[in-house]
DNA sequence: CTCCAGTTCCCGTGTTCCTTGGAATACTGT
DNA sequence: ACAGTATTCCAAGGAACACGGGAACTGGAG
């Protein structure tokens, strides 16, 4: 027997990465950092946090290898560690939607009532190669620039109703956000369909399209 | 602002898969589910563990929609949920082993010397088609008919040295396990070099081959 | 109907985790 | 060197979790 003691600690180290995942707070800050670097203030505004218990959180998920943290001038901009981990994400989402009836009812009462229609990556590309559609993404712009579709068109969904003459009126929009858990598309949706426009919304987002492995276009303005 | 409650909610339910594997008890039954299913007495000798805690730990891990239970005459047989589930032990045992130096630490002690030679999925079979190796399945029999890669031979650890003579000796070996935090496979090939065979091993292992979407043959003696 | 193995429920104890406020540290720009 | 901002460290109260023992429950076999 070599079972002294080893095998439980490897399984213990390894369930470090589970703890920094069993944590809602710690699953916001993933979804963020899954769309682009931030620095901990700006992480803690958009995750309803305090900065104090968002830095600790940061720490736990840098000590499970999940982020890391570069220094850029006076603020530590932290990162999602690898594409590994966005696929661990993405991963688990996946898992919990198909397994998790409890989930499908908050997700429900999240997302708001299913009025828009969705499409998935493959009819996307058919509907943009074919002329039909322009895809406009629809997260902030910081996000956008961090990656996006390649061709996709960037407007924020709080610049939407104020932009609308930019969207060329013969063509359906395909919206898209973050990932299956963002609002953005359906409120975008909702919005354009509501002015007398074709719009539909991609099923999931750009989380789950850069782990398929599609094409991710960067505007490598980082300082 | 839609953000009364709902969004802390739904992110509060997503944390119960995350919650489900930061544990490592918990994780060496999903280890161990990921085989075959097994009766909750069973899991509780091969994890080392009481049954009432056994119990518990299957309670949360069916609670998380990771594991499901089909009752079977007297005994209950917990498996794993879906496909899906195992994709995600499988990157979660990726991304802990890319990205934390403590798990390569804690595996090398588990695992013991690198002193034998690995292969990967592909060079497998390669060598197969070649006709140059014959491939064993060195896991206890019992996992072996749950699932196992087509062609292979079942010669449990236990058994090994006392059937040597079943491997045709002009053949290279290829042994394979559960996966990569698996010793059976490290055992079997030094067992093996050091009666003169030529042995190598699978990298990997069983868990990660299907989850890569290759092909398992299954002994349909289900009960 | 009654035994029985397998399994789950209940509960008390010890441990770990989450959150927050206040203080300390690190770095930038002037 | 100094002011100012961003971030982390420290400590403590409260909540949640892990574990084991004993009792209760379930379905199948005799």
């Amino acid at each position: 027997m070599r079972d002294n003691q080893s095998r439980p600690d490897l399984f213990e180290e390894l369930a470090r990465v589970g703890k920094a995942l069993g944590n809602g707070k710690r699953l916001e800050l993933i979804d963020l950092l899954a769309q682009g670097a931030r620095g901990v203030v700006e992480l803690a505004r958009e995750a309803g946090l305090t900065v104090t218990t968002t830095s600790a959180h940061l720490q736990t998920l840098k000590h499970a290898g999940l982020v890391t943290g570069n220094r850029d001038g006076t603020t530590i901009r932290y990162r999602i560690a690898s594409g590994g981990v966005a696929a661990l994400y993405s991963q688990l989402l996946e898992v919990a939607a198909t397994q998790l009836a409890d989930v499908d009812i908050a997700a429900r009462r999240y997302l708001g009532p299913e009025d828009t229609e969705a499409i998935d990556r493959t009819e996307l590309l058919r509907r943009v190669r074919a002329g039909e559609a322009i895809v406009v993404d629809v997260r902030p712009a910081m996000e956008f620039t961090a990656g996006h579709i390649p061709g996709a068109l960037s407007i924020p969904l709080d610049e939407l109703r104020s932009r609308l003459d930019e969207l060329p009126s013969e063509l359906e929009v395909v919206a898209y956000c973050r990932g299956i858990y963002c609002t953005f598309s359906h409120d975008a949706v909702r919005l354009l369909t509501a002015t007398g426009r074709r719009a539909v919304r991609l099923a999931d987002g750009i989380l789950e399209w850069q782990v398929a492995g599609n094409p991710v276009t960067t505007d490598e303005a980082t300082h």
